[in-house]
DNA sequence: CTAGAAACATTCAAGCTTGAAATGTACTGG
DNA sequence: CCAGTACATTTCAAGCTTGAATGTTTCTAG
């Protein structure tokens, strides 16, 4: 065994494995909701992360994804029938994306489904917005 | 457009989004040392998660992935000669898995990498703390 | 002891994700 | 206006991830 690490480097990356843990709890709760409306995790976020007329680029950072990812999604939800690409109004190189009124349909009940047993549920509502600004303050970089 | 949600299910849901971003962010961070050692970022994650023997399970728990995933990443750390999979020692269905000393060694190179402008830098100590807390309050279910 | 249930690990197919390269469009300083 | 740079999107290859199916081994109730 090499030399011991640092206690404080120890206690950042256990805490990065709680963060990842959740994360990817998040995610699985996503999944669960989202088989039944014939959806994939990644379709699922896309459609939740769609709350009105959006780039690529806007629904990409939504999702915390690269933009080539959001074409590869935004393709199948496409094919679902349940996104439109249009022209952009101002920019010719941007895409605009609008929901179909099945997409709008579909993306209600998805959120139905995203608000019952919630991930976050074991914390109060204070907890959520003391976990809510260490994050935003945490991430305020780049 | 549908019907307007509920607030406290809105807020939940940009929570989700900020714990998935930061996740995204940690990721990144990995990543970014990684490439440099000739790991993935998913190499990477196992190896610094490699504290000692374990077992696959282990591994993927801490991972917050599938033992299936866990067998493929396994798979090329074993053939870059960094880790080894021996016999468990009471448990015949299970394997052991050791660092080499090459993968010890590396794996604390990586270490002291991912030590430096952690993710987490923008929180004092003690906001780390309350982040934990408040962490592993939300992930005690299942 | 023994059958059934549970657990560990692996394999494979299907789908997700990234990063680099390519294309087209917008912006900026001369 | 024009060249150079930056940006939005897409395509593709390479690698990651999940879930279901499989083979072993262990555990547990009877």
């Amino acid at each position: 065994m090499t030399p011991s690490p640092e206690p404080q480097a120890t206690a950042e990356r256990e805490l990065c494995g709680l963060v990842n843990g959740l994360a990817q709890q998040i995610t699985d709760h996503v999944r669960e909701r989202a088989v039944p409306l014939g959806l994939t995790a990644a379709q699922a976020t896309a459609l939740r992360e769609m709350t009105g007329p959006m780039t690529m680029r806007e629904l990409a950072e939504r999702m915390s994804c690269e933009p080539s990812n959001a074409t590869f999604v935004v393709d199948k939800l496409e094919k679902l029938g349940l996104i439109e690409r249009r022209a952009h109004p101002t920019d010719r190189r941007a895409r605009q994306l609008v929901l179909t009124p099945e997409g709008d349909t579909l993306r209600g009940r998805l959120l139905e489904l995203l608000a019952q047993d919630s991930p976050l549920a074991g914390l109060t509502a204070e907890q959520q917005r003391t976990l809510q600004d260490l994050l935003e303050h945490a991430i305020i970089r780049r």
